[in-house]
DNA sequence: AATCAAAATGATAGCGCTAACATTTGTCAA
DNA sequence: TTGACAAATGTTAGCGCTATCATTTTGATT
């Protein structure tokens, strides 16, 4: 008993035993059961985070986030994949929960009613990430896309362009409100038309940023400029529209959403919306970690807000 | 018992009573606590995957394999990042060990001798991913990186360039080998010079590509092709050469690694070789399940291979 | 030295499952 | 009907920890 509590509780320990004790740790190589420590104690250490694509640029900063901010402490991750899947999103819950995991990091706000369910009555803590919405279950870190978006629209339109499109790959419900936002950004200016939105069920590629943009200028060749619902499909409209012989930003402006790395590096440099995604996985693993440990983070909800960062791509130049 | 039995192995258990089970367990909302089945059993249906980055393209294309592959199985994917680290490397071999997992699958032939003592000794399935060299713990899947970089070379020599450089970030002991592979070539066609190298221990970016090529031709102004340690680097490179208004391919050749999707949706569409990551996680976890369902893989490991991809990039036109 | 509270350590039971073996039930041939 | 054997089910113990409470030790105070 005073072995268990010298390796998991050093200052419950008179300093003479704790060395004794480890000492015979060392020589024996000794590790503790984590399988019998779990199921002596009822809970784990596990934090599971469950995102809908690990292929994802996007995703992969959120986790990068969460894996430094993890390193060192008890807590161990366990990342599970629900591939954009409800279904699979409410199976992974239900195995992370068996688990008696310590805590859940699980993204957005569009959980099957079944998963909601769960969530609602898991005996273990929660933060929900890449959106702000009403009614988290316990924690939530993001923004919000609606906004965003409708930052990005405000932009094209401020820089001049009168005849904004929007392109997208597989319209996750994130994705569906960055699409909202345009719409509703271009209606109020009175600059919208259905005709100059293309999108598609294919998982974003940069190849299909350049199918897209073909298939728009083909239906809407009045197209003055896009908005694109990630920087891959925008890279790849870049591309497509130098192979055209189209001058960028002159004859048509390109904005992105993410601000990947490479939006920055290109020629020329492509306009984007900046999301803070290395830091929402950063501050979901704070957040845990202070709520595990008992300290209550301020509020329900942390908005972490975007940023539109202007580049070559959309300097037109001229102004509304 | 006849309800653990049930669930694990219905076969084992009369279909009437199975019925009668299951009735049970969806009327219960039963669900087995993996950690008490753990210390019964002294084993558990982990799988174990080290990877040195969650961020890196080429890592998160082989997870999805892996995960892929386990989807549906009874195999239970836990993810480590060892940052490429070897310390870190050797914390989570040691922490996975002690969870007992059915398996592990990681990265690369180098782990520290205190990793390869733990590894050899471990009472687990290992399948080693990336590439290819003698001596495997047990499993082996992935590709010669110095072959495939000498194949790279030997393009660009065919390709009719004569003053070649390599750019390289972090020099992982892959990258490594990659340009081992260059030199070989290079000096066996008598056009290896060592200031056409620049390399950099920052990680690999878009931006840094431009960087590095940006160095190697002030350091080295008569170079008129790179190989790239990666795509990254390559895609940075092109975009940099466009704003100093060198003529690619004509005056400059690029060619990248891995064959990452937007290096054919470039433009110019980027030269780059190609490796099997998804096919690298989907087969490495493919072997794992049936060496752990009893049924031994054909040899203990598998070349991948890889696959020059000539593009714009490299198409001087002219030979050798 | 005696007293007492606090700190440190120890004893016991049990977490929920499964391995191993024991027993019961079912099936078929003689 | 009986015995022999296989299939199905049941019994028991224990996996390696930790919660809880009991006991001992320590150290400060009278």
């Amino acid at each position: 008993m005073t072995v268990s509590r010298a390796l998991r509780n050093p200052d419950k320990v008179s300093s003479k035993t704790l060395n004794k004790i480890k000492a015979v740790v060392d020589r024996l190589g000794y590790v503790p059961d984590p399988a019998a420590s779990a199921l002596a104690a009822g809970k784990t250490n596990v934090v599971g985070v469950i995102v809908p694509s690990v292929t994802n640029n996007v995703f992969s900063d959120v986790m990068r986030g969460i894996y430094e901010e993890a390193e060192g402490s008890k807590w161990q991750i366990q990342l599970g994949n629900s591939r954009y899947s409800p279904i699979e999103e409410e199976n992974l819950v239900r195995t992370f929960l068996s688990q008696k995991p310590a805590g859940l990091i699980l993204s957005g706000l569009d959980q099957s009613e079944t998963t909601e369910n769960l969530l609602r009555s898991a005996d273990c803590r929660i933060v929900q990430i890449m959106e702000c919405g009403p009614d988290p279950y316990d924690m939530m870190i993001g923004f919000s896309h609606v906004e965003a978006s409708m930052a990005a629209t405000r932009h094209l339109l401020e820089a001049g362009y009168r005849r904004p499109g929007y392109i997208a790959a597989r319209l996750d419900p994130r994705s569906q409100r960055r699409l909202q936002g345009f719409q509703k950004v271009a209606e109020e200016a009175g600059v919208f038309s259905a005709s100059r939105i293309v999108t598609t069920p294919r998982p974003s590629t940069v190849t299909l940023g350049g199918e897209l943009v073909a298939d728009l200028l083909s239906k809407a060749p009045e197209t003055d400029a896009i908005l694109c619902n990630n920087d891959d499909l925008a890279l790849g409209a870049l591309f497509e529209c130098q192979r055209r012989g189209l001058r960028i930003p002159e004859e048509f402006g390109i904005c992105g959403f993410n601000d990947l790395e490479m939006m920055a590096a290109a020629n020329p440099s492509i306009t984007s919306v900046r999301t803070f995604r290395l830091d929402m996985g950063r501050e979901a693993m704070r957040w845990m970690s202070s709520a595990l440990s008992g300290s209550e983070p301020d509020g329900p909800a942390i908005d972490l807000g975007y940023r539109v960062i202007p580049r070559q791509s959309t300097a037109l130049g001229t102004r509304g």
